[in-house]
DNA sequence: TATTGTTATACTCTATAACTATA
DNA sequence: TATAGTTATAGAGTATAACAATA
């Protein structure tokens, strides 16, 4: 198939050739170089997400909703801020997940304002399938040998680290 | 695609013994790892991306619609299937970038059911802009010293290769 | 006064189903 | 009959603005 922009025709950006993070080389910019072709492994793996989320009957929103939820009571301004949206959009997303059991609201008791979620048993339970389907490496990855695997966390894990 | 199979029998992974392309290791698997790690980074860096087509005037859906439309003509069917999504919804998709002055629909000679989308000359300068910023590696990559850049570049070379 | 969450409104994205015009 | 695109409809996601309760 195409959609491919790999072998970066437009990207031959030799522009700043000198100093700074951003090395330019003979074969131009590193950094960019390097972050294409992991955009173009992710934006194809990802096209399946929202067939993904589907299968568990969600919505792709829902499915990160589920994802960010995990680790204890979240207040809704801290989920619309994980979510980049509007704390307006978290109330009806937050509407209909509870309605479907899925998580609950808690009033807080230090800021009455702030209501925390919190996932049900269900929403647990979902959460686990959702992230065991979420986490499965795609065929590209599985089909790397062991050395690049080992590389590739590595360098991962530096670059997370550095954030 | 609701019934859902095992209904919460999970994958237990890491006890698959052995041989395969999936290692399992000490560590645990391996290709999961990398993939968790370099998902992490994604996700992250991906939660800009409704700003960034916002600064651009674009929905993200637009945005994505750009990206897949410069290389020649494109069919609004193939446009669908690269979109994962039903044609139908392709058609107001369009109708709103056509309205913008974006693209043109110009039916095909070969078969006149189908219509061809090409970009304008404004589509095509603004798609220029949105890839410019699509492919700016983030800090976390940018800080990457050279010999990871190398790595991680030759490393998706040979991932993607091997679709 | 400022903040948290809600409501009202409007627009975009998305799928399903019925339709047309071609093939 | 089958396919490409449209239309109609419905529901979900999104932002803005106005609002209530609380701080």
């Amino acid at each position: 198939m195409r959609g491919m922009n790999g072998s970066g025709e437009q990207l031959e950006r030799k522009t700043k050739p000198g100093s700074g993070p951003g090395q330019a080389g003979p074969e131009g910019d590193l950094p960019r170089q390097a972050w294409t072709l992991l955009f173009e492994l992710m934006h194809t793996h990802m096209r399946n997400f929202p067939a993904l989320a589907a299968e568990l009957d969600l919505s792709p929103v829902q499915a990160h909703v589920l994802r960010q939820l995990g680790e204890g009571p979240l207040a809704m301004s801290t989920l619309a801020a994980y979510l980049s949206c509007d704390a307006s959009n978290v109330t009806g997303l937050v509407d209909r997940m509870e309605a479907r059991g899925l998580v609950v609201r808690r009033s807080s008791e230090q800021d009455r304002r702030v209501k925390m979620l919190v996932l049900t048993e269900d929403g647990a339970a979902l959460r686990e399938r959702l992230l065991e389907r979420i986490f499965e490496p795609p065929d590209a990855i599985c089909g790397l040998p062991e050395e690049d695997l080992c590389a590739l966390r590595d360098i991962m894990r530096r670059a997370l680290g550095a954030q």
